[in-house]
DNA sequence: GTGGTCTAGACCACT
DNA sequence: GTGGTCTAGACCACT
């Protein structure tokens, strides 16, 4: 499972994780019945506390998206919570809305964003990714 | 001045409100010597607690950015802080990828992400710009 | 808000709290609206870390049954959830049960366990009770 | 042997069970050289893990209740330790005012409890009980 | 004042 | 090994 926490942008890490968890499982990254890493080893991977993602998980777990397994594991449960994918596309919407705003504050133009866009999906593209996706 | 504030991004709202200040700033929006509104207006306009706008004021002023003159009013700094333009660009670019990262997720293309972003720049000409910006 | 906590019983204190506040919602000796004693002043009465108090509002919240509001207070939510105060009964009944083996495993008669029961009513009766039951 | 779990109780369930043998030792359900089901019996019995069971074994065993003879089995120690009947039935008073104070907030009185303990008593009379207890 | 996030660390319970 | 509870304490955000 691929976590990437941004320290820079105020938004709590805690927050940064169960909204790419979530993400994961509307995309289909993560299905039903996959097992998660457990709390210790997402902990040492993101160099965060062990009671940061104990919360994460719980929280999640209480959503009804995860199922944490006592002295088992923590895993995707069976059937996916209501809000979807199409909420989260929604979403990003929004925040491609902003983006395009603050570029216009800075003098910037539609295709110098386009250019920081490109490049990311060049780099996605160039390594492969793992599940889902297209173009 | 025009904040947008999104309640739902789980970015703190004062540094939502500071993050929109820096960048009108910037961007030329404001100019030294331009008045903000007062703490009370900026607070009533906003639907937040007062403290909140007065914290924010405060925290720039210390950066240098604003200066509180007691009795008076809020004004954008004479001189220019030193945490320039090209920062907040650099901020932009790491959002911009942040965002990209999320599309591929949700299985969005660049071109999908371009018709977002081009809309809301053919918006914002068609309405014209307040102040400052180009393209 | 009264609340009892039995360290000898092996339950967890936040699962006792939360399961008391639960019972005082569904009894009505709590009702939409009214407001919590807040994470610290609870914790200090009850003499537990204010994070444990802060986990049990946190998880109601969840449930929806409470309501935290940042820099306010936590309030009873306005709609009570669905599982109700049967529920708590058949629970009740439960335990009624386990404890008539129990006694009858340490050689005690139902009379027994009628003296302990009627007392506790005694008590209570003599000092009134804020709110709610009968008899 | 008889052991009841209660999985919603929110006591672990290795206190439930050393609980209930601990009851039934003090009351001369089991005697001074009885032997116990096999670890893994009892396991499969209850559907709890086997180092659950051995982890209750032990504990009982260090508080010189059990002794577990190697290549063996597991039997009721020779001498009753010395906390005795009167503790449990201390512990048996503490949970019926618990009890009596839940049917109060829950609107019930004192003869509500008196119906759900004596049908108990009813029930068991009717069926005889196995070993030991009286009335 | 209020709630909210996070860390460090101890100790417990279940597979 | 796994998750679960609890403490102590720092520091932040909002009314």
């Amino acid at each position: 499972m691929f976590i990437r926490l941004e320290t820079a942008s105020g938004i709590p890490i805690s927050r940064q994780i169960a909204d790419q968890i979530r993400l994961q499982c509307a995309s289909g990254a993560l299905s039903p019945g996959d097992r998660l890493p457990s709390v210790r080893a997402l902990a040492r991977e993101l160099a965060v506390n062990q009671n940061t993602i104990l919360h994460v998980y719980e929280r999640l777990t209480l959503e009804g998206l995860l199922e944490m397994r006592h002295g088992d594991g923590t895993y995707i449960a069976k059937k996916l919570p209501s809000a979807g994918i199409e909420r989260l596309r929604e979403a990003l919407r929004e925040d491609a809305e902003r983006l395009a705003r603050r570029a216009d504050t800075l003098g910037l133009g539609p295709e110098d964003v386009w250019k920081m866009v490109e490049s990311v999906f060049q780099k996605i593209k160039k390594k492969g990714r793992p599940k889902g996706g297209n173009q």
